[in-house]
This record gives structure tokens, sequence and C-alpha cells, in this order.
DNA sequence: CTAGGATCCTGTCAGC
DNA sequence: TGCTGACAGGATCCTA
């Protein structure tokens, strides 16, 4: 599921095409994909789109948000603007036919446009709130720093610490600790700094936990200038084309495949209960 | 308090 | 072909 950088790369776009919408209607197709009174944001105006970690967060006029997570297999997709846009979780929903099995939520704006919220595996949520408790939501609320900010660095290190017995990839990947992070960037950075996912808190310099953060901060960054590792430009798809991921990976899905740096086979295993991708030869625990 | 496991849900893929 | 289990770009809840 989409990570920090395709949340950003969804956000972007959502703002781009929705600012000053106003919403029109609401069909909700799966009832735990909406929490909250739909009735309670028609007519709303879109004022601005956020975002937090890997949470979404639309301000709409009156003081109501909406707060949304894609977890594993959301997307959002926009039909009816100027161009044809898509986001979030790479799945051919993307091209085809809307609503399809897997659309959740539908949003139509004044002007006949739409939102499509998708999620195969039902974990995501929108969420009515108002704007000014977004932040008092529980994990909102107990979130780490986010990457791109001054003193993340820092705080990271602070935060990360308290976990000494724990694993760094399970510690990476604690929205509590550092903002955005999943899968596919934890094990991106681990493999960037040479740190095998299960080493313990404790058995780490403090330097390198550094090291860790400012890496995966970078690919983060990279990512997003990308349009994340997700986006599809749909228009042109022809089914056949790879998406950014398959381009930057260096481990993730590549098992089998040669190390990069050392020609090494990548292996897979198992970490804190999440499936990881680590060269044997860089990484030693 | 921490850490590990089960759990939410649907679809796909590997291996009988 | 058909079944079965494992697993998935996430995070919470429960237990020990």
């Amino acid at each position: 599921m989409p990570e920090l950088p395709e949340v950003e790369t969804v956000r972007r776009g959502l703002l781009r095409f929705l600012k000053g919408k106003k919403i029109l209607e609401v069909d909700v197709l799966c009832d735990k994909s909406f929490l909250g009174e739909f009735s309670d944001i028609l007519g709303r105006q879109i004022l601005d789109v956020r975002r937090r970690g890997k949470a979404l967060i639309i301000d709409l006029d009156d003081g109501v948000s909406l707060v949304g997570h894609l977890k594993m297999t959301g997307q959002m997709v926009l039909r009816g603007f100027s161009e044809e846009w898509g986001a979030g979780h790479p799945a051919g929903s993307f091209l085809g036919q809307l609503p399809d099995n897997t659309t959740r939520v539908i949003f139509e704006f004044i002007g006949g446009e739409k939102l499509f919220f998708n999620d195969q595996r039902k974990f995501g949520w929108i969420k009515v709130v108002p704007t000014a408790e977004v932040s008092d939501i529980k994990f909102l609320h107990e979130m780490g720093p986010e990457p791109f900010e001054k003193t993340a660095e820092d705080e990271f290190i602070k935060r990360a610490m308290k976990h000494k017995g724990a694993m760094i990839k399970a510690v990476i990947l604690d929205q509590s600790v550092l903002a955005g992070v999943g899968n596919i960037y934890a094990d991106e950075s681990l493999w960037a700094v040479q740190v095998h996912p299960a080493t313990r808190i404790k058995d780490l310099e403090e330097e390198k936990l550094r090291e860790l953060f400012r890496a995966a901060r970078d690919i983060m960054q990279v990512s997003i200038e990308h349009g994340g590792s997700s986006i599809k430009n749909y228009v042109k798809a022809d089914g056949t084309k790879g998406d950014y991921l398959e381009k930057f990976a260096k481990v993730f899905r590549r098992e089998g495949r040669a190390c990069s740096r050392c020609a090494t086979d990548i292996v897979k295993l198992r970490v804190a209960g999440r499936g990881t991708h680590i060269c044997p030869k860089c990484q030693k625990v």
C-alpha cells in the first residue's frame, strides 16, 4: 500500500483538481469505508488537502474535514476532470470502468466530476471529523516526526532509542517513531545503509541510526519527485509498462536478483511479521 | 511498559 | 481443473 511518497502524490493530485470544488453527492458502497454522516459534507467546498504521515486530510468549509487512510490497497481516482488522474495502490482500477468491485465511496462534485475511493481489502477508511479535532485523533496525535521537518532527525533518534530491544525494521515501521515509512522504504533504506533489518536498536550506533533516517528521508524525497512508486500514467498505460518501483528498488521484490552493490543474490525473509528483502552480504546482523 | 501474534478483507499465486 | 495455504507497499487490538 501507499507509503508517504504515494500518499503525498495523492495529496498533490487531489489538491490540484479538487480545490474549490463543492460536494454534490456522496455514495457509500461499503459502510465500513466511510465513518460519520455523509450528509454533514454535502454542499461543502474543498479548501485544502493535507497529509500527515500516510493519512490524508481534506479540509472543507464550515469547519469540517475528511480524514482518510488508504492502508494496503486504497487508491483515489478522478474522472471527469480535464485529465485522467489516479494514485495510491497500483491496481487495474486506475484504468478500467468505474465504479468497479473495489469502489467503496464515490464523491460527486458540482460540475459532474467524480472522485472514486477504491479499496480492494476494505482496510482503508474515510471519516468525517471537525477540522479543529483532527489533530486529536489518537494515531495522528501520537504520530512521529514528518521526515522533511528540520527537527525530525533528532526526534526520530529520541523516539527510536526508547525501543532498545526491538528490531530496527519494526521500529522504522512504527508510525509513532517516524511518520510515513512502510515496507518498501524500510527495506530500501536499510539496504542503503547496510544494516540488517533484524538488528536490535541497542546494537546500533547512534550515527548509524542517523544515517538510516537520512537514507529513508532522501529515498522518499526522490520518490515523491517521481510521483511515488505506484503512480501510473494511465492515459498512456498499455498494461505492460513498469512503474517507478521497478526503476528505483534495490531490494524490494528483487529476491533472486543480483545486489547492485556486490552482485550477491537478494533474498527474502520475514522480520517483524513482514516480508523483508535484503542483500545477505551487504546486510549482516 | 514492550514484543509478538492474530485480526480486519479480498484476491492472487504457488504447490499439490 | 480444483483445492489449500501463504501472502500482501497497514495498523490495531489482544495477550504474555
